[in-house]
RNA sequence: GCCUGAGUGGCGAAAUUGGUAGACGCACAGGACUUAAAAUCCUGCGGGAGUCAAAUCCCGUGCCGGUUCAAGUCCGGCCUUAGGCACCA
């Protein structure tokens, strides 16, 4: 009988004591697999379900890898910074270093449990002062190369968090974390300038082995869009205000302009008249949150602001209105508004009365003016130099009267904005920064990193002031004899992941982040396993950060992670998201590896279905994974191996080998282990095996049940050492000739027949053949043949009148 | 509203460039072994008609239409569903 729980420590034991899995990353001499999952968040749950599904993927490319003669690295990590590790601290009355420790330990065992092929040598956490002293490196740089800034910017408040939030940290306008609401605010923040490598992140995209998804979404996040800039003088006074507009060639139907509620011109060309009007409007804007704003989506409001401006292309006076249609923070915060063209501006004139004027006529079009905005493609009308044109060119001719007239100019904006880089919090890295009492800011020295997060016994923060503030000791300081007081934000929990996958090359260098010699054998990661939700944030950051370091020299390549793959949610059995909502639904994997095993559990998740797919749980299912490793174990106990093969064997196992050792290199797992539960039912069928073929067999599955293989190999195969160290197994296509085929006959594509004949039959022969069936004739017979298709070893089709 | 995916038996799912739909597994049913049960091994298993049993026929991959000798696969139009974006000018 299999005892797992006993084979499974004992070979787990084997493993780490032979260092079986330790990597020696300066052997050049064999071709490197970087393997790389997302390193978790050390949450205090423990692993879920999800957790072994990615990361027994990577492990099985990993072990193919190595008995394939890669030098493979596949390490494994801990993102343990962050606001949830301080929130769940906070809750739970812990300590979050204390708390982030004891989760680490957890998490380790439990993955270690599991059989993964990790060499813990490089083991790395963001929060180890070791490593988050690259981390300060890596931002020191950016700062003094102007990519890390301090200004007063609009963001993304939480009030019961007591911190700011990067866009992708909020979600429907509620905090990612706790789903608490988030208002707009101006402050004065630490941020990344990722917009200025917009065009790069988005150009590079196209190259990437990533899910079309994926790239498509951080597309859309970055938000290319190709337009102008065009600008208004205000009427009667010496000031000016420029639009962005990806339509200038409508700029004939303008017939107001709108300014976003925080424009800075807003206070000064605001009559006296409509003040009052105008600021309560601001007032209103200011206050309402992230949510309100989206849901206020239906109805457009906003005030006029007394103003006029001046349409450069015919000196017509157009009203100025503010709203909060238009944002501040995208292209100039100010627009020129074409409602004939616009279904937004249309949605507003409408509202507030301003007038409409056509500049676009459709051909065959039934849209009626009165009803909506026509937005389609059209002619030119109204436009004077433009009339007759289509879009394109009137973009383009427009664009050249702008520039003529020193009015405007082409113009790219994205709408990917500054990374916030701050956050009120605790735990997280320190910010190597002092300000100055003569109010500049000063970036501590390379010999002074890192800049150890103090200890602190009260580390919550008071009335939206950072836990640091009140680190009296460690915030004072004194750099060349004049006082100064550090940054009391800290970074945010993606610093630490956004660039990881270099420290895993080379984690105990103390004098960079990795010997570049290192870095550039090893990288790019050629294989990235993780969930879609890191799509657009830590994916995007990584990227970032991998494309500032390539710039500066430091890293090799443009891109992080050559290929990516997002494993698929495990669901509970009802179908529905594991969670708090259904308990008993919820399937904990040290509980599955006591009762079934971690090489049951790693083959059922990989068997369930497509590695990509949602799939539910199905605990008769996992019965079943387990029944199939009873069974193969029990050919060995029963003492199936002989020294004969039938043919019909030897073909099936030729064809397991191609398939599997093809399905594990595209992550096709699920049909890689359909086709080893063949080849074992074959083996039943013909009660032995060779031992060749038994070795041969064993190699396949090792990846996937890494404990159970190793057992045979060493109990019923005699083998002294891991199966790790062994060859990958071989194919034959020889023995995968077949000697016959099983024709199919069609009559009018519809089945009526099927023969086995032999592979060498012609098709001619095939054809005669074909006729000859009984029940074919029985379709054919007195009808006239009109055509007769053949496709060699597979079928002919008889079409009839 | 826009952008991506996905829709196949009772269930999880397979199916090269269009070429036998449902591999493999689960569940279920029957049989063998057993005093009995479990475990194990063997067989069957999309729906319908037909038959002692079979042969065989019809229908069937979300819906409607098209291309083709042949469509789960390609094209057009819908529906449902998951994820993402959401006043981006």
């Amino acid at each position: 009988m299999y005892k797992f729980n006993e084979i499974e420590k004992k070979w787990q034991k084997y493993w780490e004591e032979n260092e079986t899995f330790k990597t020696d990353i300066w052997d050049f001499s064999k071709p490197k697999f970087y393997a790389l999952d997302m390193f978790p968040y050390p949450s205090g749950v423990g692993l879920h379900a999800g957790h072994p599904e990615g990361y027994t993927a990577t492990d099985i490319v990993s072990r193919m890898k190595k008995m394939q003669g890669y030098n493979v690295l596949h390490p494994m990590g801990w993102d343990a910074f962050g606001l949830p590790a301080e929130q769940y601290a906070i809750n739970t009355g812990n300590h979050p270093e204390e708390f982030t420790f004891e989760n680490i330990k957890t998490f380790k065992g439990q993955l270690k449990s599991l059989g993964f092929s990790y060499d813990w040598e490089r083991e790395l956490s963001t929060t180890d002062p070791n490593y988050y002293k690259w981390t300060q490196w890596i931002f020191k740089k950016l700062y003094e190369d102007g990519y890390a800034k301090f200004i007063d910017m609009p963001v993304n408040w939480c009030e019961e968090l007591g911190t700011v939030l990067s866009n992708d940290e909020v979600i429907d306008g509620k905090s990612e974390r706790g789903g608490y609401p988030v208002i707009r605010q101006n402050r004065k923040q630490w941020v990344m300038d990722i917009p200025a490598y917009a065009e790069k992140l988005l150009e590079n995209l196209e190259d990437l082995d990533w899910p079309e998804s994926t790239k498509e979404m951080q597309r859309n996040w970055i938000g290319k869009s190709i337009g102008a800039l065009v600008t208004f003088k205000v009427a009667n006074t010496s000031y000016d205000f420029t639009v962005f507009t990806t339509r200038c060639d409508t700029l004939f139907g303008a017939t107001y302009c709108v300014l976003s509620p925080e424009h800075k011109l807003v206070g000064k060309i605001t009559t006296e008249e409509y003040k009052k009007e105008v600021e309560d409007y601001q007032k209103v804007c200011a206050t309402k949150s992230e949510l309100e704003r989206t849901e206020l989506n239906k109805e457009k409001t906003g005030v006029f602001t007394g103003a006029y401006a001046i349409n450069p292309v015919n000196n017509k006076e157009i009203p100025i209105w503010i709203s909060d249609y238009v944002l501040a923070t995208y292209g100039t915060g100010a627009i020129m508004a074409v409602p004939a063209h616009d279904e937004r501006d249309y949605e507003f004139a409408k509202k507030f009365n301003i007038p409409i004027i056509q500049v676009l006529k459709e051909e065959n079009s039934d849209i009626d003016l009165n009803e909506c905005a026509m937005t389609g493609d059209g002619t030119h009308i109204n436009s004077e130099f433009l009339d007759g044109l289509n879009k394109e060119d009137a973009i383009e001719k427009m664009i050249g009267w702008l520039e003529e007239h020193g009015v405007g100019k082409k113009q790219i904006n994205y709408r990917l904005r500054e990374w916030i880089f701050a956050r009120q919090r605790y735990w997280g890295e320190p910010i190597p920064i002092v300000h100055m009492e003569d109010g500049g800011i000063t970036v501590l020295e390379d010999k002074d990193l890192p800049l150890i997060l103090p200890k602190m016994e009260d580390y919550k923060g008071r009335g939206g002031l950072a836990p640091l503030e009140n680190a009296e000791e460690w915030k004072n300081v004194e750099i060349n004899g004049q006082k100064g007081v550090r940054e009391t934000s800290t970074m945010p929990g993606s610093a630490g992941s956004s660039w990881y996958f270099l420290r895993y090359i080379d984690p105990k260098n103390e004098k960079q982040i990795a010997d570049p010699e290192l870095l550039k054998h090893w990288l790019p990661v050629d294989l990235y396993v993780g969930g879609p939700e890191h799509a657009v944030g830590h994916l995007l950051y990584a990227r970032f950060w991998n494309e500032y370091l390539y710039d500066k020299g430091i890293v090799p390549v443009k891109e992080p992670f050559k290929k990516l793959v997002h494993q698929g949610m495990i669901l509970g059995e009802n179908g529905i998201k594991m969670g708090k909502r259904y308990p008993k639904y919820v399937v904990n994997p040290s509980d599955v590896v006591r009762t079934h095993g971690a090489d049951t559990l790693r083959l059922f998740e990989m068997f369930m279905g497509p590695l990509q797919a949602d799939k539910p749980w199905s605990q008769t299912g996992l019965d079943g994974a387990k029944k199939f490793l009873d069974r193969v174990y029990r050919i060995f106990e029963e003492g199936k191996v002989t020294n004969e093969a039938t043919v019909e064997l030897e073909k099936i196992y030729n064809q397991t080998v191609k398939k599997v050792t093809e399905d594990y290199e595209t992550l096709n797992f699920n049909t890689a282990i359909s086709q080893m539960m063949i080849f074992i039912n074959a083996v039943y069928k013909n009660e032995k095996i060779t031992k060749e073929y038994a070795e041969g067999f064993i190699k396949l599955l090792n990846p996937v049940c890494p404990h159970i293989t190793e057992e045979i190999w060493h109990t019923f195969l005699g083998h002294g050492s891991t199966i790790a160290n062994e060859s990958w197994p071989s194919y034959d296509d020889a023995k995968m000739v077949e000697e016959t085929f099983t024709m199919v006959v069609q009559v009018n594509g519809k089945l009526r027949g099927k023969i086995e004949v032999e592979t060498s039959t012609t098709e001619e022969e095939m054809k005669k053949q074909a006729k000859e069936i009984e029940n074919v004739k029985t379709f054919i017979n007195g009808k006239e043949i009109v055509k007769e298709i053949v496709v060699p070893k597979k079928l002919v089709n008889i079409v009839i009148k």
